[in-house]
DNA sequence: AATATGTGCAACCGCACGCGT
DNA sequence: TACGCGTGCGGTTGCACATAT
């Protein structure tokens, strides 16, 4: 396949290297979205007149310019979140980032490369260590439980496999949803108590009731008001269409 | 003050995948 | 089934700015 033109648009061979986005460029993209909707963005960069190719387009704008992006640090909480997630999925930035509202891959990534990787942190494999291991306790206490539910036909007795798998299914629930249902949310976080505590923990948290240990000693601080109900509500106030 | 080095992040590249034909 | 197109993703690069020497 061809990787310079790729359906994007606009060829590469123009000359240009790094040409960073003018607000003239943002303001003809943000209109054109407004009106047209996302996708399809090769046909974005030829009507819409701008003298990018689509791929930059859609970059630009699901990177920079669309609506409910925030602009602020990466919160100590939301680090967490982004180890914790890092350590059970590596280098899926995107997946990260539907657990991190407001947040983008390339902004995760960013982040992890240059407040992680560059300062010798622990390892993926560290960290991978460090969750395994709570995740371990954890299937020790269920141990007795866990035999029960083999004889209902339940052998799954690999919690980080039910991590990985409630992960897939969200996923696919998302997948399901991909055209921005608000459904995908209530799934994620229901009653909107918890903006960034997504549904995949809180069922991880209904295998066993000793999970509040792994909370109480885990990165993942829910007495933080990260997800309060008034930012559920700004988030709601996203087009989803 | 000038230069070197480090840091943060926007933007681009190349690959893979899904879908329609 | 094969192919082409559109899209998404992870990796990489380049540049502006900050800090150190």
């Amino acid at each position: 396949m061809d990787g310079l033109m790729m359906g994007w648009g606009l060829p590469a061979e123009q000359g240009w290297r790094k040409r960073p986005w003018t607000p003239d460029e943002d303001k003809l993209l943000t209109e054109y979205v407004s009106s047209h909707g996302e996708g399809r963005w090769s046909s974005v960069a030829k009507s819409s007149g701008l003298n990018r190719s689509g791929k930059s387009c859609r970059l630009r704008w699901v990177n920079y310019l669309k609506p409910g992006l925030k602009r602020s640090k990466i919160t100590p909480q939301e680090e967490g979140i982004i180890i914790e997630l890092h350590a059970l999925w590596g280098n899926k930035w995107s997946t990260i980032a539907r657990y991190l509202p407001g947040r983008t891959d390339n902004e995760i990534k960013n982040y992890w490369r240059t407040h992680f990787k560059k300062r010798g942190k622990p390892s993926q494999k560290q960290e991978k260590g460090k969750t395994q291991l709570l995740l371990d306790q954890q299937i020790m206490k269920q141990e007795q439980q866990e035999q029960q539910e083999e004889e209902q036909g339940e052998n799954d007795n690999d919690i980080n496999n039910k991590v990985l798998s409630q992960a897939e299914a969200i996923d696919q629930k998302m997948t399901d949803e991909k055209q921005g249902k608000q459904e995908t949310l209530l799934f994620m976080y229901p009653n909107m108590e918890n903006l960034c505590f997504p549904m995949m923990y809180q069922d991880i948290a209904s295998w066993s009731h000793t999970m509040d240990d792994l909370w109480s000693g885990g990165l993942w601080n829910l007495d933080e008001p990260h997800g309060r109900v008034d930012q559920a509500n700004d988030y709601n106030k996203i087009n989803w269409n």
